[in-house]
DNA sequence: ACAGGGTATCGAATCGATTCGACGCAAAGC
DNA sequence: GCTTTGCGTCGAATCGATTCGATACCCTGT
């Protein structure tokens, strides 16, 4: 019950050894004889010492142990994306390695007080998500010196960035499409921009987001006319609405629906069904990711498997490199054409 | 491209101020006249100074403005379950609003050096989960002084938790159940211990995971004696395995199945479906959570709706309260019946 | 012109540990 | 017996900021 913590130096003259001995006694830097280290575990003990603070080894050290992890949306919205998911996954699985732990973020700067990359502890950053706002983020982490690592984003510099060929996977699941006899071909991609409510695109709309962007070009490397239909999100129900838009009028109805996300193809599958046409006889549809997505049984998408897993691992392993020293080169993973019963050619 | 980051003490020397109120310009804790916050802002521009050291900050404050949230389970898998992230949702919310980051911690001494309560600067602990492994986070962060509040879980002693009505919602579903005239039900419920590869249990089966006993419970308060058998997750594809166990033979079949969770329910109702029965006519099903299952239509569950968000912002206040020198109280939230679609009298 | 009051700034102590060169002492070598 | 070696321990500086009582200063009221 004493109203002060016991620190190392209590310890140590509880011990009758130096602070810095006791110090080491934990650390475990310094061989110390089993005698000694005894001593100081037992006052330890009895002073109810647990270790040493964190904050102060931490600043001693220069080194917090923890890697911020920065999205650019709600985290509760991020966390309903699989791919994101996934990519965490690797994520913590590769940090988790060099003993550090990940620090959730919100790129923005409006709510003032909430934590952000400014002010909190993090040794090094990844930005996750694709928009320009990362941008605000990426200054700030620049100017502090902080190892930053930017997946699936423009970088710019020589910042290392974990990226995906996806205007070659999209062009090659389009390809797939024509080489089955498609014409008419209706895209539905992920937002343009952040905050975007969804709803048809043109040619010549800005997007802001590569993501949506690059896989959009792949698109177009092959179906340069195709109408494009911009979701709001990467979720089944936003599929789905875009489905009931694109199947809407029968004389205009697509052949084949090029999806940029499983979610989203899972949504236009079922406004397909909805729509009283076949999948895939009446109508073809692809995705990108190669997730599992519950409920779709007995589908299985024809789509684009990326390597989400590897992604979140690679970012890991980029920032534990930077943060030891080594200069972490971007990579860029390759995506896989996996054909699924959603493709089939077109009818008559 | 100085070879070491400038200070608040470079920057105060710089603008020919003390440290002190360098400090303060950037604190704003005391008032500084206009002049003086240009010199020292000039000053820091210059010097590519971007702000205080957080953790010497934090040092100093004895404050880090970090909450750790520590799941017994891999994170990824954590983050599969949607009553997880909508009650991370809420926890972030209002943690956020005092200044503070979540860091993803997970329970276990296993890997060394792995990032853990003994070691991260955290302020305060949420705990999510049930079982009994969290014993141990518990212990640590008891003796390190450190508020905590447990989610879902037995803490014992003077920690506040933030719990549910298990029982008495899930015997409210049973009752509506056996109101509707069911006499023989199976259980489907979560597992019983971490690890748990999913299979029957009989009454006398020791279970500890209190979220799985409470809710059977509940269920055996009104059917003493139905067939229960423990799922390894909550998971669709778990509720589909059970259901495919449950409805394998056609003598033994239940009118009704209650199920511990939303996701296990959907499973539940596909396996039906595979069996080739309907829902409800040929067999009812009720569910627990009350979340959106992506692709369960034209299906509505009937099920418990619980306040997921309010939970974890609960825990988030709880947390800030402690921090404040509060004494944060335990609080149990109450469900809500929903009847849905898939529960309807037996049929003959 | 001087006491009184309010502001803005300063000094110095402090947060709690880590680190590294120096040092003491005992065993070993010649 | 005296120097060398080496292991273990110690001192003191340091990490970078915050805090608060003290101080200097300017303005006002009489």
């Amino acid at each position: 019950m004493s109203i002060r913590r016991a620190t190392i130096a209590d310890v140590a003259r509880e011990a009758g050894v130096s602070p810095s001995t006791a110090s080491v006694v934990f650390s475990g830097k310094t061989p110390v004889s089993d005698a000694t280290r005894r001593r100081v575990l037992d006052a330890a003990e009895a002073l109810g010492y647990t270790g040493p603070d964190p904050l102060a080894a931490s600043l001693r050290r220069g080194r917090s142990g923890i890697v911020g992890v920065v999205f650019e949306e709600h985290l509760g919205r991020a966390f309903q994306d699989p791919v994101k998911i996934l990519m965490m996954d690797g994520l913590t699985e590769s940090v988790a390695g060099m003993g550090a732990g990940l620090l959730l973020l919100r790129d923005q700067g409006d709510e003032p007080g909430a934590p952000s990359l400014t002010t909190a502890p993090v040794d090094a950053a990844v930005l996750v998500g694709c928009s320009g706002i990362l941008r605000e983020s990426l200054d700030v982490v620049r100017a502090r010196g902080i190892p930053v690592v930017v997946i699936e984003g423009d970088a710019g510099d020589g910042i290392p960035r974990v990226g995906l060929d996806n205007r070659d996977a999209q062009r090659q699941a389009a390809n797939h499409v024509r080489s089955l006899g498609h014409e008419r071909v209706a895209l539905v991609t992920l937002p343009v921009r952040s905050g975007w409510p969804g709803g048809w695109i043109d040619s010549d709309a800005r997007i802001t987001v590569d993501v949506t962007r690059d896989r959009l070009q792949g698109a177009r490397d092959v179906y340069p006319d195709a109408p494009a239909y911009a979701a709001a999100g990467s979720f089944i129900d936003e599929g789905l609405a875009a489905g009931r838009v694109i199947f809407a009028d029968p004389a205009s109805r697509p052949t084949a629906v090029l999806a940029q996300s499983d979610l989203l193809a899972a949504g236009v599958v079922r406004a397909a069904e909805e729509a009283g046409l076949r999948v895939p006889e009446d109508v073809s549809v692809t995705g990108f990711d190669g997730i599992v997505v519950d409920g779709l049984a007995p589908y299985e998408l024809t789509t684009i498997v990326q390597p989400t897993v590897d992604k979140g691992r690679a970012a890991g392993q980029a920032v534990v490199a930077m943060l030891r020293g080594e200069a972490a080169a971007s990579i860029s993973f390759t995506c896989e054409f996996r054909a699924g019963n959603t493709t089939a050619p077109p009818r008559g």
